[in-house]
DNA sequence: TCCGTATGTCGGGTAATATCGACATATGGA
DNA sequence: TCCATATGTCGATATTACCCGACATACGGA
């Protein structure tokens, strides 16, 4: 994940609609949705829902492969890893002291165990 | 970290100039650095780099204050820490098993231990 | 108070983006 | 081939973002 990709990340997610198509496509993983289920879904026009899948696309958040007549988009695991990565290890810059405490506060998020009703508590 | 605060991040991010600011803030943690330093650093007219650090501040990404003269910015690692749990929460939503990969990725990133020499093998 | 420095705000010109109607392309079935 | 479905592309318009000159505000020193 380079700079000019997490640019294309950044902007393809800091849009409502497009946040929530890739919400969406991520709990529909692995089957994914094909197009037409994501306007319909969003109550958006196809053609405008279209113009936003080729802007997730092209951020590589989300990948369209066709089946029959339908074309199924399905979010794309490792740009996440990505942007998540490119986000703290960019503050990481050298000095892990400082990232650290980020990471520790993402691993209780998705441990296989139930993070004890802990959250977090400053806000 | 709500919607709207989350694009307001990834909004104020899909920008090179202020991306880079940032990354400047974050190399400068703690003590941050004041704005016209930082726009002399960036090569951009001080009004301009006012309008980018006040777009990353309402973003909360940053944070400014007063020193004497000078207006001093720092770079919010709770914002970092927020974005980035947004990101892996928001693939999390029910399904750790989607997500145990991504945090398994970044940890090794700033763990105390140096990473070994093993990067990401899958492009 | 007056001045110089540091920063923020306003205005307008230009560029990029969002939206959607209309049309084009691709697939499967008869 | 013809049709219906599914999706993408084009063009126009409205909104927003970016940039920077000019002006305004805030602070410290004399």
């Amino acid at each position: 994940m380079d700079t000019d990709q997490a640019i294309l990340a950044f902007s393809a997610l800091a849009q409502s609609t497009r946040l929530e198509v890739f919400r969406l496509l991520m709990e529909h993983e692995p089957d994914g949705l094909p197009a037409g289920e994501v306007a319909r879904r969003m109550g958006v026009p196809h053609n405008t829902m279209s113009t936003h899948l080729a802007i997730l696309t092209r951020a590589g958040l989300i990948e369209a492969e066709r089946q029959s007549r339908s074309i199924v988009y399905r979010a794309q695991l490792e740009a996440v890893r990505g942007l998540a990565g490119f986000l703290v290890k960019d503050c990481c810059g050298g000095r892990p002291e400082l990232c650290a405490p980020l990471i520790a506060d993402l691993s209780p998020c998705c441990s296989p165990q139930k993070p004890s009703s802990k959250e977090v508590a400053h806000g």
